[in-house]
DNA sequence: CTCTAAATGCGAATAATTCGCATTTGCTAC
DNA sequence: GTAGCAAATGCGAATTATTCGCATTTAGAG
């Protein structure tokens, strides 16, 4: 039940038809000529990150970026205890791909990353 | 050639006592009635920084957080050209990690991170 | 001990983000 | 269609993390 909005169909156009993350003020600047303000926009972002529309991420400026979020590039948790298999419903890399390209000159363009650890289940069994 | 000061010998100690990554302000925190300040604790992170002393990283917050540069733990990076590996001297997943256990409640404690790409010399080289 | 470049203190500036509050606007029930 | 209310917005001020300029101090070379 998200109200439908001038702002919040506005801003996720934007990020639908844009190739790369944004940040806030990056879409406040193709917006503010319609009267929207940068404070909806937040306003806004934040309640599509909440409801995983978008995806947040932030950069090695500690700037937030926002994208829309897509279900075809994904990595896996496997608990070691029960072995089950928590899908990742989006990549938290790309930034750190960028941090190891300004760091190192690398360019990262595939990645394989496998997580193991303990799922919420198996951490209460384990009390 | 880097001068010994009183403030980054306080700092130095303060990382290499510190279990977690700390903010600049948590340092801060500490020193504040040495009478070191704000802005020297950043100017000195950042030297510290650039001389691979510690490491920076970005929380989910955007804050900076920082932590003595540790050679134990590291990845590497396989050009998928020359097949020459790169190691990284930090790991930058330690934030991702954190944001996955809030996201999904997993909680990481084991990681094999490889990466794919093109190194620097062989970037040269496709052109 | 002297000299100089580098480091610091201090306070102001910047940039990203959040908040309070008055106003407007979707949507639901009639 | 319209009345009513919660949610969304505009606006501007507040907050927080970080950087900068400039005058003063200090580490370390000679």
């Amino acid at each position: 039940m998200l109200k439908k909005t001038r702002t919040r169909e506005k801003v996720k156009e934007i990020l639908l038809t844009s190739s790369i993350p944004l940040s806030a003020s990056d879409i406040y600047e193709k917006l503010k000529d319609d009267g929207i303000t940068l404070s909806s926009i937040y306003r806004t972002l934040d309640t599509f990150t909440n409801e995983d529309i978008v995806v947040k991420d932030i950069d090695n400026n500690g700037t937030a970026m926002y994208s829309i979020h897509q279900e075809n590039h994904c990595h896996y948790l496997e608990c070691k205890t029960c072995h089950n298999k928590i899908k990742l419903e989006y990549c938290p890399y790309h930034n750190v791909n960028k941090k190891i390209k300004s760091k190192t000159k690398f360019e990262v363009d595939e990645h394989n990353v496998i997580l193991y650890g303990t799922c919420e289940n198996c951490q209460k069994k384990n009390k």
